[in-house]
DNA sequence: ACGTTTGCGCTTTAGC
DNA sequence: GCTAAAGCGCAAACGT
């Protein structure tokens, strides 16, 4: 019986081929986080050109996130409430 | 004529708007990443149901992206070469 | 009794001078690191001096350390994989 | 009779032995650095058993850091004095 | 002197 | 839960 949490097992059946092709959309994802960094830099980049302050737009961007992520924290003791009064 | 590498300056007519629109270009990028990052751990995770040693496979993915990083330098110390010689 | 992976702890007791004789421990070490660099500038303009090409040498440390570090890790896949198959 | 700092200048006479000694040196230069480095680390993991608060540690080594830069400031100031008045 | 590039430390996140 | 690593921002260093 599987308790578990992905998929189902089969250890040792390691195929080249398949560790190749995981292996590669690892990577294939990982140039995409590295394109999309380069993409912000760019942003940064532009907003400096036009004569934006760049270390304060860095700090807009985080006290967005964190107002965001305290809003997040706020619905997850509303789902706690609602899911210990029966309601989730 | 200031050798300008991007676009031309506008310094301090800092337009609520416009700010806002680089920001959140920021934003939305900041949550491809997040995406890009949660798939790839969603490929780890993958890995790992069939049977796949993951520590192992975040080994060769550093080998094989070391290996690139020395192909990058190996062609700007070349370049820097060429250059040096008046063949750039 | 906490799990504590080093030795023994002693929280509040901050005794003042033991904690300056810490300080004092990492601010020597760090005059060895900013003289360390020092140093390594002055090779670096040394080597200038006699006509080297300074930007293509620090390439060519910076691939020699690639490399290295690549052996790292492939060393370390290997004690990976032995390890799973019950050598290590 | 040259009371030049770093000598004199050879420039194409580019011998790959004594590029690989240079090369060497800051090679050797590195390793010491990221040994005390590591020495670094080992006393704030010390500092850590022993009940002490890193973070703030790191932070005090700043602050004296500033606080000697401070007075370098300044005497370089004097310095420039004493170099006006012909005292140097 | 300036802008760009590289290194350093902090913070946060992921893995064990 | 603690340790180790990645991502991020800051700051110094370098060449222009």
């Amino acid at each position: 019986m599987t308790t578990d949490t992905t998929e189902n097992e089969t250890p040792a059946a390691v195929s080249a081929e398949e560790l190749t092709q995981l292996i590669e959309r690892v990577e294939t994802i990982e140039e995409e986080i590295k394109g999309a960094q380069d993409d912000r830099k760019d942003v940064y980049a532009e907003a400096k050109a036009r004569g934006y302050d760049v270390k304060a737009m860095r700090k807009i961007v985080a006290i967005r996130k964190l107002t965001r992520e305290q809003f997040q924290e706020e619905s997850a003791v509303l789902e706690t409430y609602l899911s210990a009064m029966g309601l989730a």
